[in-house]
DNA sequence: CAGTGGTCTAGACCACTGG
DNA sequence: CAGTGGTCTAGACCACTGC
């Protein structure tokens, strides 16, 4: 028999009214099994039970582990991974999703070059203008639901692609998760952000939000994009959530538009 | 029996190999069954034998129709509403999606108000500029994977909200299979264009693909957007697709985003 | 060859809708 | 109440991977 930790109470047993007997008589709240299953995966992804790259339990071995069928297993899984945190390989298995890929490298960064596909430039260039630790002022503390008074470390960078400056951006993480990174570490680290927060700090960044602008580039953008004053650029604010929806970065990107496009696709 | 129209063959036989003996040796193209029953719905939906807004037959009915379990029926229409193509209502039936109704009005429309809601600024205020008829270019021509020498329609629009002038769009349709609109049509229309579209020539709009881009405004569009020359706009090329991945109308849009943001999820 | 995910089936039962 | 989609199960078999 195996080791079973989640599962004090039988979960088939009735509906399982979640909400307990709070203020809210009307709905049943009535979740499937398979949903209730989908958490309890997402509560180990969430404690790095099994971590990014790696491959989770087979869905047998899941399906034994939670006491249902390996059909409802299925079922949990699939949503997961239409949601991109789990990929399902046939044959080998089903692994936790990562930003370290080839593939998704560059699955949250919209930007596509206006001739040729993705990397057909070549790498990005990273280059860290300056990171430094301070007190969250009012529009992050409201963006990362942060308490007034924490800290945040802030990072400005440009990307530059085929040795042109494209993109630069300030970004905003709550000190407390990120414990021990340091411009140098930022710095340093070749390859995506993300992919260092995954392994550095068990931080993954599942999915994000963006609120899109046209603006005029300020002096101080000019310079370091190497452009002119006044000449227009992508504004891109970002927030980036974890597990659970909890927001974990705040980014506002700057784009040039010359020589490349934000793609996007809407059904 | 019912009547059966498509499966002149059994489905099950064997790997159903479509890709017939051409030059593709190495891939048998297996292609599982959910495949091809969401492949006969699909063409059921492009020939009209379902309209936007009606039900589809139940899922057992369908089932006996392609001689299916009704799971796998099921499958199919699952991914089918994933994509938006199809609406499940529990207790309801299955309905045919469609751009007339209130919830999914703006699905395309990526553009909302600062602050509050979508809609929050009361209906859109739709005014036809012009609309001709011309031969396409070979932008149009490209993009809508014409031939040289076919017609186009060609429309200039502005949308207000609140009385303020936001969006100006140029709109392409190939007009062979929207023969008979006119600008006055399109003038007197209330509603979203794409409802009309289905309604009147049987087009639905599936699916688009955007390439964002920051501008500044031209004196045409500074005009028309009651802003000044210069002014940064969120530049917007949308090719959108009907049923089998089809363009079907190319629409360059200009965004002032003063008052207003593109909002964007990314996953 | 064994182990994984992927497909297909058949049947039971539940939740929701509307007459 | 009948009809619809939604959940859950159990079992058989297929396709893909790697040893």
């Amino acid at each position: 028999m195996p080791a079973l930790s989640e599962p004090k109470t039988d979960l088939k047993s009735p509906p399982l009214s979640v909400a307990a007997s709070t203020n809210a008589p009307s709905t049943p709240a009535f979740s499937p099994l398979y949903q209730q299953i989908k958490g309890l995966i997402l509560n180990s992804l969430r404690a790095g039970e099994w971590k990014p790259g790696e491959s989770i339990p087979s869905e047998t071995d899941l399906a034994v582990r939670y006491r249902v069928s390996q059909g409802t297993v299925r079922k949990a899984i699939d949503e997961l991974a239409a949601e991109n945190l789990l990929l399902r390989r046939q044959g080998k298995g089903t692994f936790v999703a990562t930003h370290a890929e080839q593939q998704v490298q560059f699955r949250f960064l919209r930007l596509v070059p206006d001739t040729g596909a993705r990397g057909s430039e070549g790498p990005a260039q990273r280059n860290i203008i300056e990171c430094r630790r301070t007190r969250a002022n009012a529009d992050v503390i409201k963006a990362l639901a942060l308490r007034s008074g924490d800290q945040v470390l802030q990072a400005r960078r440009v990307l530059s692609f085929g040795g042109a400056p494209v993109i630069l951006e300030d970004i905003w993480l709550p000190a407390a998760p990120f414990k021990g990174l340091t411009a140098e570490r930022l710095a340093n680290y070749q390859g995506p952000m993300y992919a260092l927060f995954e392994t550095e700090f068990n931080v993954r960044m599942v999915r994000a939000q963006e609120s899109i602008r046209a603006v005029s580039a300020t002096p101080a953008q000019a310079a370091l994009l190497n452009t002119h004053v006044g000449t227009p650029l992508l504004s891109v604010e970002r927030i980036a959530y974890t597990y659970h929806d909890e927001p974990m970065e705040l980014r506002r990107g700057y784009y040039r538009t010359d020589t490349h496009h934000y793609q996007n696709d809407v059904s």
